[in-house]
DNA sequence: GTACCTGCAAAACCTTTGCAGCATC
DNA sequence: GATGCTGCAAAGGTTTTGCAGGTAC
């Protein structure tokens, strides 16, 4: 395994071991599998890898991740809620907002958003087209300190 | 009602038809309702609202809002798919994404990301703490052109 | 030995689709 | 009048939870 892997896995399982969580097979199936795939994956994903597939079920990993997010080793990207989010979307504007992760309020932020610039780098090296943004900041309000 | 919403209702209302949609009640109802609240909606959200509550199906808005982003006058927000994702979070280390809005691949982007002065201000002027960010770029992938 | 974790199974949710009837153009 | 929309109902997926047994500490 690549040493760089290697000494993130360490790390991540030591981690979590001080944090209180046991250092189960699960966890170190899942730990690997996160890591090594540097990209954000499904519950779906994780399940059907190499690494998991057939390995641990998929409640169980369910309920590992959601340890593992509480101990701060790993990230739920996205909007708390699994619902899907609309907008209106009125020409030449552009919104970014703010999250709470405990309650899940969202708050629209009138800030000058500084991703233009990049915007235009990221579609000329990308070959992307039509590419748009969308920046979020996430915390905990000021409710639910 | 006040002006800049009428103002934006007509605009959407106007859009809408030109690009080939039916000026239906339900259609109204849901973007004027879309319209007010300068935030994220969801699906359960926006049925339960009072503009919408028991006027029309939950299918129905299901299928306009579907409509409603292909004519580009909403916005769905986040991955295209309807599950969350997870990705490993070593201390100091942020990535960016790029996400392609057919095909939903995601790559991960090694840029500059310039929004982290831009943290500490939203952290400072909302009372959020903890405040972390994600910012990602969609658009259609070379492959899905 | 105790407390936590895992598997299997089922429930809970949200999203998505089929179909017949109705409204818009 | 033709085509697109709506409602009702049911199907599809993903996420969550209950419980009994197994495992880490």
């Amino acid at each position: 395994m690549d040493k760089e892997i290697q000494d993130r896995l360490d790390w991540a399982i030591q981690t979590c071991s001080e944090r209180g969580l046991r250092r189960t097979k699960a966890m170190r199936e899942l730990l690997k599998v996160l890591i090594t795939f540097q990209k954000p994956q499904t519950l779906a994903d994780l399940c059907e890898s190499d690494g998991l597939c057939n390995q641990c079920d998929r409640a169980t990993v369910f309920r590992l991740l959601g340890r593992l997010v509480g101990k701060g080793v790993i990230r739920k990207l996205g909007f708390q809620e699994r619902a899907a989010y609309y907008i209106f979307s009125y020409p030449g504007e552009h919104n970014d907002y703010l999250v709470c992760t405990d309650c899940g309020k969202i708050e629209t932020l009138s800030i000058k958003c500084p991703v233009e610039t990049l915007e235009k780098e990221v579609m000329a090296s990308s070959g992307f087209s039509g590419i748009y943004h969308e920046l979020e900041f996430f915390g905990q309000c000021p409710a639910c300190l």
